[in-house]
RNA sequence: GCCGGUGUGGCUCAGGGGUAGAGCAGCUGAUUCGUAAUCAGCAGGUCGUAGGUUCGAUUCCUAUCGCCGGCUCCA
């Protein structure tokens, strides 16, 4: 519905004659009529109205009630007037939404007489403008204005609860000790406590106190120097692109992620679309309490076939790029049929999200608008089940975080009432990863969830980011018609246990960041890009170096040969600039003896005689339970192209 | 988005109102080397982009874009 709104010293109409459509007059609405002091509404009855008369014409009464009381108009006339909009509704269904208007309009202002100008009719009218500035507006009130008024309106309310709620927060230790911490008193971070716990310490500088280096990361120049990835400069900002070595590191990451969900959890893999509907009120609704930082995408219109026309964008068809993984999950277990001996059900899937971050908010490969998530969610039967599938994933995102070397504090957030029942099982996952907490207890539930944590990956300059989450959702299931069938065959439902690994970005931020803490920064051998590097000692032992790089790789060992004419000196310095773990050098000496001179990046790049069988144990040890791809290189360092650095 | 910083060949940087210079990488040739830089030659840039001032701008001014940091926000 379009509304023009004019306030007016002079009204008057008078009927010219019939349209098609033209309504037959009843006595009481005159063929002229004329007004002083009056408030017209020129409305326009829309073909969308129609389904959702009520909602539209209560919105558009509420916006006459509230510009008449500023006004003071001695009348308000409903005027029809088809010419505000292009997509007119059936006369049939506009009658009766104009009536409607009416009588709320009467309802609601009853100090004020109401008029409306018959349908359908030409009409004659002059109109003289009071000219002050509310004289003039307008409005568009479409179902999706009116599903976002309610929208706003719950998100005020539930800001205000978030409001009300108090938080509460210490430290849990992994024995099940509490020790009390003062958030806001700077000096708790002298506290002795904190000696101990130097990530915990870090983290609550930076997130709770703002402590901040202004340091920048180094991990962003060096994603480029190790031919990782950086931006691209022909898409958007906070859009990276991978070059082969930071495609290899992605992969081997994501591989990682999926071994958990896929061989140790079992988990259904999904696909689901990269884009959804905007103008559905769930998709909209999400999107508004992520404060509509998305990605637009509009198609263009079907009607026009003439290309000389300019491309128009399809009014009522917009997209939105995903910018969270649960939308197409949920969407899809809304319409599956679960019986209660089916859970817990588990299921992953990894998508690219989109968020449009504000410029200023992107840095390097910790906050991009474009990320890659993996995403396991467990739907449960009840809140002991919600906890087992809360621990395994807890248990299991620990070993990433571990076998990655990262650091990383771990932050729970907890309904005070759910704290003071299942305390035990909190220890008990600290227990696990050998760590403790800081706890944020929760008078009343603030979110969906009763229960959550974060791993917070600290990196090189004293900053924070959080990477893996799990929060136990113990109400919102009903909420998107994700229920199963119990015993007694009704429905009920679900926990559910929403979790994500991290961003493999980020991943990749925290292991480049922890690298660049050692005085010889290395990466741990099983995200190595090139495990081993070749160099022989002059071109005639090539033939050599490639014997004994068949023999690496047949052991799943990533190996190339520096085959290219610069001097050995150089050579070692080229791969030691890329960070190399193992360099062996080969010439004479270990053609005739069958020793091999391994230096060792980890040991300080001390060089060691050792054979190739203990070299080959000695990496796969190290390596071992970790996933595995072969180099996306050629092994001839001569016929590799340079892309940065 | 706001505030501050920054932008010169693939990389690291020098210079400065009279249309740019080095080292490395690249290419050509010589060299066949034992744990962080072998030698020589060649080729590479409308100095982020667009306006303005000027006889003349890469240099001065304005705007704009990218990157980095802070605020805010967030995985």
């Amino acid at each position: 519905m379009k509304l023009l709104f004019i306030h007016s010293d002079n009204f008057c109409y008078r009927l010219t004659g019939k349209t098609p459509v033209a309504e037959d007059i009843d006595h009481k609405i005159h063929k002229e009529n004329s007004f002083k002091n009056a408030l017209i509404v020129f409305t326009t009855v829309e073909r969308l109205d129609a389904g959702n008369a009520g909602e539209i014409t209560e919105a558009a009464s509420l916006d006459i009630k509230e510009l008449s009381e500023k006004l003071k108009p001695s009348n308000i006339v409903i005027y029809p007037y088809a010419h505000l909009s292009n997509d007119l509704g059936l006369p049939s269904s506009a009658i009766p939404i104009l009536d409607e208007l009416k009588s709320k309009v009467i309802v609601k202002i009853p100090e004020i007489p109401v008029y409306r100008a018959p349908f359908g009719w030409y009409k004659g009218f002059d109109v003289s403008c009071k000219g002050h500035p509310l004289s003039e507006s307008s409005r568009h009130i479409t179902a999706l204005t009116v599903a976002g008024e309610t929208k706003k309106n719950e998100i005020k309310i539930r800001e205000n609860i978030v409001r009300e709620v108090e938080s509460r927060f210490f430290i849990l230790n992994y024995d099940g000790s509490e020790i009390p911490v003062d958030l806001t008193d700077k000096n708790v971070l002298n506290n002795d406590i904190f000696a101990k716990y130097p990530s915990l310490h870090k983290f609550i500088a930076f997130e709770e106190f703002k402590i901040k280096t202004g340091a920048e990361p180094p991990s962003i120049e060096v994603m480029k120097k190790l031919e990782l990835a950086d931006h691209e400069e022909n898409s958007d900002s906070g859009h990276l692109r991978f070059y082969p070595k930071g495609t290899l590191m992605f992969k081997l990451i994501s591989d990682w992620a999926e071994d958990i969900a896929l061989k140790k959890l079992n988990c259904m893999e999904i696909e689901t679309p990269l884009i959804y509907n905007w103008n559905k009120p769930e998709i909209r609704g999400q999107g508004e309490s992520f404060h509509e930082r998305h990605y637009s995408v509009m198609v263009p219109e079907d009607k026009i076939k003439d290309d000389a026309v300019p491309r128009v964008f399809a009014a009522g068809k917009e997209f939105v790029l995903r910018f969270a993984g649960d939308f197409g999950l949920f969407s899809m277990l809304k319409d599956a049929k679960i019986s209660y001996k089916q859970l817990p059900l588990r299921f992953y899937e990894s998508s690219k999200s989109f968020r449009y971050e504000r410029s200023g908010e992107l840095s390097g490969l910790r906050r991009l608008r474009a990320f890659t998530m993996p995403d396991i969610h467990s739907f449960c039967l009840n809140l002991e089940e919600g906890f087992n599938e809360y621990r395994e994933l807890y248990r299991r995102y620990s070993d990433l975080a571990e076998a990655a070397g990262i650091e990383y504090a771990v932050v729970f957030r907890i309904v005070q009432e759910y704290y003071d029942k299942h305390k035990d099982k909190i220890v008990n996952l600290l227990a696990y990863s050998k760590k403790p907490a800081l706890i944020e207890t929760l008078s009343k539930m603030k979110h969906y969830w009763a229960l959550k944590h974060e791993f917070q990956g600290i990196d090189s300059v004293s900053g924070s980011c959080q990477l893996s989450t799990v929060q136990l959702d113990v109400e919102d299931a009903k909420r998107y018609g994700i229920n199963f069938v119990n015993e007694k065959g009704e429905k009920e439902g679900c926990i559910i246990c929403h979790s994500s690994v991290g961003a493999i970005e980020r991943w990749m931020y925290l292991i480049l960041e922890e690298a660049l803490k050692k005085e010889i920064p290395a990466l741990p051998l099983w995200i190595s890009i090139t495990q081993v590097r070749i160099i022989p000692v002059s071109t005639q032992h090539t033939s050599f170096a490639l014997k004994l790089m068949e023999q690496l790789s047949s052991s799943n060992i990533r190996v190339d040969i520096d085959d290219r004419d610069f001097s050995m000196g150089k050579k070692i310095m080229f791969a030691e600039e890329e960070w190399i773990p193992y360099i062996l050098v080969v010439g004479e000496k270990e053609k005739n003896t069958g020793m091999l001179s391994v230096r060792n990046r980890y040991k300080a790049r001390k060089t060691f005689n050792m054979t190739m069988e203990d070299l080959i144990n000695e990496m796969k040890e190290q390596t071992k339970d970790m996933p595995f791809r072969s180099l996306m290189l050629p092994e001839m360092l001569s016929k590799r192209p340079t892309f940065a650095g």
